[in-house]
Order: C-alpha cells, then sequence, then structure tokens
DNA sequence: CATTTACAGACTTAATATATCTATAATATC
DNA sequence: GATATTATAGATATATTAAGTCTGTAAATG
C-alpha cells in the first residue's frame, strides 16, 4: 500500500508545468531528464493525465506538454485519480448489506484523505522555487 | 495503491474475536474456513498481530487466538500498520529540504485518514452481528 | 505417548509496477 | 514537399510485491 513511483512523476511534472509557461509546450525529454526518469516511461504517465484532461500535448518540432485547464482547477486528486485510478482503497469479495461496519469505517477514511487532497490546489504550490 | 487482502483478513477476524470469549481462544481453521482462505496464510497474517501484541496465540488442543487487550484499546489504525507496515504512503528518493510541499501536502493527507482510523476503535464495531 | 494446535521458513505462483523497444502519426522548419 | 522533431500506441520484458502452499517443529492437552 503505497503510491506509485508513477504519481510521483505525475506530481512533479504536473508543478514543472505550472511554473513554466502556458503556451510554449515543454518536452517531454527535459521533463524526464530532471527527475531521473526514462523520457518513454514518462511519456506514457502524462499521456493519462491528457486524457484526463489536465495538460495537452503538442506534437512536432518545439513540441511537449503545457498545462490546458488553469491552475487552480487543478487539485492533488485529479492528479492521483489520473495516474492510480478512482477505485476505493478497501474493496471486499462480498457485499454484506449497506450496514457494513467496516466498509463504513474504511471508506470515511479514505475520504478524509481525498477531502485534503481535493482542496489543495496545484497552484497554492507554484513560484516555490522548488528544484526538480 | 490498496489495502492488501491480508488486511482485510486482519479486520475481519479481529472483529470476530471482539465478539468471541476472551478467556476460550478460537482456532484458526474456523476463523479461516469463515472468510475463504486457506488456514496456514491465515495463520502467518495473525503472528503479525500476535507480535503487535493485539492478541495471544495458545498452542496444543482447544488452543487458537483470542484478545489480549481490552477492545477499548484496539483502533483500525493498530490492526493495518500491523499488516501494512508503518511507513509513509508517499516517498521520494531525494529530500529537498524540510519546505517540500509535495510531501507535506501528502504527509498532511495521509494523517487524515490515519486520524479517523486512529480514532475509531475496534469496539465500536462490536456486537454488531456483523457476519463473516 | 498420541493428538491437536500454532509457528517458522523455504518455496511457488500470481499479480502488478516499472520500465524498454519499435513503429507510427502529427507538426514545424527549411 | 522533404526532413527532422516530437508525442502516441502497442508489444514486450524485467523487477517487485502480494498471495498462497508445503513441510517440518514446538508446545500444550488429555
Ligand atoms: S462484512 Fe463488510 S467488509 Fe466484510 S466481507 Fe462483508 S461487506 Fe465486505
Ligand atoms: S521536491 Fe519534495 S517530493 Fe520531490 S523529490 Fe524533492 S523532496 Fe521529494
Amino acid at each position: 500500500m503505497k503510491f506509485s513511483k508513477a504519481t510521483n512523476y505525475a506530481l512533479h511534472t504536473m508543478l514543472m508545468l505550472v511554473d513554466a509557461s502556458p503556451i510554449k509546450p515543454v518536452g517531454v525529454q527535459q521533463l524526464a531528464e530532471s527527475q531521473g526518469v526514462s523520457p518513454t516511461y514518462l511519456s506514457k504517465i502524462l499521456t493519462r493525465l491528457v486524457k484526463a484532461g489536465m495538460i495537452e500535448s503538442v506534437t512536432g518540432a518545439n513540441g511537449g506538454y503545457r498545462l490546458s485547464r488553469k491552475k487552480d482547477d487543478i487539485t492533488f486528486l485529479d492528479i492521483i485519480h489520473a495516474i492510480e485510478g478512482t477505485s476505493s482503497l478497501f474493496e471486499c469479495d462480498f457485499l454484506h448489506g449497506e450496514e457494513c461496519l467496516i466498509q463504513t469505517v474504511m471508506k470515511e477514511a479514505e475520504e478524509k484523505m481525498e477531502w485534503h487532497l481535493k482542496t489543495t490546489k496545484l497552484a497554492d504550490l507554484a513560484q516555490n522555487k522548488t528544484t526538480v
């Protein structure tokens, strides 16, 4: 039970894009190099963010990635969900009615975490000279 | 990023033990059968709960497992930590100073979840005719 | 002593994460 | 239009972890 490295890469990339130009896209080469990950792998991860509508890609020379939405609209949870999926952290095979207390407790706990991630916008971290 | 099945088994077992006698231990055979898991595997999981001091085991004929602490002292988080470990859900290779905001946000989010799991005692669910 | 039970460790299998490789499509620049 | 540059897709490969099995040992009961 850990966040994947892919999520880590996605968060760092998004942070870089927020601080970058909203017009001129940043190439995956550059994004990957500063994180010590291969460009092709990072590209695969970023494609998920594209499909989630958070960033957009520009093919061809001088292409790359840039934000598509306003910074203020993008939350941590958006990014995490795009990479890790949206299904619940706790799942059981059966479903013993609505009154199952184990599920209730676990789901509530997850919601607490999600609420915090949902209320923290990416813009909150921008311009903070965060290297890498 | 999911809770493991082992955690699921541990939670269900603990719930059964809370509702069982605090004196007469319950055999792993019975605990495993009602969850549809092999006794040897469940035994391996329960050993971690024993080492965490939550339950105690009784070897020999008519042996098994029973609670060692008061129900009220055992929280969800105790059980989860015993199985999943206590390390943080978000980890990065580097450490760019105290002011790293990504880590701060992620850790805070995790703490929200943990707080809920820590304040929910196992006893809160007991006696609720929860089958399986 | 024979039976019942938990425990330990080696081992196997299955599932998932983490990449890599190659070919293709789109775009800019010349 | 030709060429270089970049993202995308899909197949494949490797590594890591989860999930489960098997076998033998130790402890307690009766
Ligand atoms: S008791 Fe709840 S958590 Fe357990 S198997 Fe039933 S529905 Fe799932
Ligand atoms: S910026 Fe923060 S999360 Fe990212 S590598 Fe540095 S310390 Fe880790």
